[in-house]
DNA sequence: TCGATGGGCTGATCCAGATCAGGCGATCAT
DNA sequence: ATGATCGCCTGATCTGGATCAGCCCATCGA
């Protein structure tokens, strides 16, 4: 259970609370790539838990582009800022076939009177979704392409490892360049050039829906990467 | 109590939970503009609210430049994200000299336990937070120079007049040009050229520490700015 | 089997915004 | 009264990345 794993990472939860937590899983479902699952504008009472497959969520803009804010990979919430806002100022879409399972509304704020621990360990993860989201943003604002994109790749790398889906060589990667362009503020031209570039810097290689780190330290170096907001484990209660 | 106004707006808040608010009002305490008050991976118990004054939570980059994340206004958290985290991922800096008052992680967890509602009320404070962030990293990621800084300075105006301290007509801002810079992923060379476009074409003036709207519906039409992500109102437990 | 579609790749050209190199006035400390 | 500093402002030049236009290959549906 790639979520347990991730929250346990962060509190010691006890057999009751993963009890509460298993207790939340409810309807699983499946949606197909590239249909979205949650529209901007729309008003949801359901969040959900990504069991299986990648997802986005991004905003689309008046003149036609969109950004992509964030990808989701097993393990993520989707749609929780959107249940707590009432609303949904963004959208989400799978990029693969996707499973998940509900989580409603009520149930959650069931879940958080019985539980505080819980509550915690999922205001942990939501703190963990805006310390990425801020990430992102002082990439897009200060970092140069290839930077970024590095940047990006080092951080997918290190949250699939938090799930046992990849490592420093390397991990599968179902993005195309179109969807990097969008997440990194490029475009897909620009993209398909620093990718070239860093594979002709023998730093890695993104070829067949797989990404390779020849370089990691290298690469660390270069993007200035400091995952430690990504893998923060510790108990909040001490 | 503009934080009290501003939780208030979105749930409900009872007498005994009011209450709670108040009791967490702790040490009040002040800064000087310039002196960090967080410092980027400093490990801290506590968080403020920020009671007079503006801060900005900022990120440096290695080679000197930095990423202003957000501005922050009385009523704000500061510092919320690095009690959770366990350690800050980023800097805080009072923008002007500040009031802030503790609040000790120990009471917030507390505060938590005995009222739910609470609870709720700043998650949804976090994740309105998150919101701003992300349409942050929109704006640095696909708009132009121009439109980015106007769709700024409006989210700064609709976030002021929920506190009292602005209009559709314009705030008064301690902002130089270099923090705006920093902030919107600009130098602060060109956002001195862009401020005088918008004065230029009539939309905005912003002079001697004070923004001046002209053109309110023609910036917000420019700008593609929506804010109900700011003042979203509504029962969460319905 | 042959379009159609999607993803990757490339060179040529263009432009938004960075960088460089200042100048102006106000404030403040000596 | 004289630097020093800070915020604001400006023109000239440079450049990272967008845009345009197109090629190649693989897959897939009719």
């Amino acid at each position: 259970m790639p979520l347990v794993r991730k929250l346990g990472a962060f509190v010691a939860l006890s057999g009751a609370e993963i009890d509460v937590l298993e207790g939340l899983r409810k309807r699983r479902r499946t949606f197909v790539a590239g249909r979205d699952l949650v529209h901007q504008g729309q008003s949801d009472q359901v969040a959900y838990i990504l069991m299986s497959g990648w997802a986005c969520s991004y905003k689309d803009l008046v003149d036609g582009q969109r950004q992509i804010v964030d990808f989701q990979v097993p393990g993520d919430f989707l749609g929780l800022r959107s249940v707590l806002l009432h609303i949904s100022d963004h959208s989400i879409e799978p990029v693969t076939d996707i499973e998940v399972t509900e989580i409603l509304k009520a149930d959650l704020l069931e879940a958080f009177a019985q539980t505080p621990r819980l509550a915690l360990a999922i205001f942990w993860a939501v703190s963990r979704d805006e310390a990425m989201v801020v990430e992102h943003l002082v990439g897009i604002g200060r970092r140069n392409a290839a930077e970024r994109l590095t940047h990006f790749l080092l951080e997918l790398g290190a949250r699939l490892a938090l799930i046992g889906q990849g490592s420093k060589a390397g991990f599968d990667c179902p993005l195309t360049q179109y969807l990097l362009a969008d997440a990194l503020g490029l475009s897909a031209v620009h993209v398909n050039r620093v990718l070239r570039h860093l594979r002709e810097a023998d730093l890695l290689t993104f070829r067949d829906g797989h990404v390779r780190f020849i370089d990691y330290d290298g690469l660390t170096d270069f993007a200035d990467f400091d995952p430690s907001y990504l893998d923060q484990v510790g108990p909040l209660l001490t």
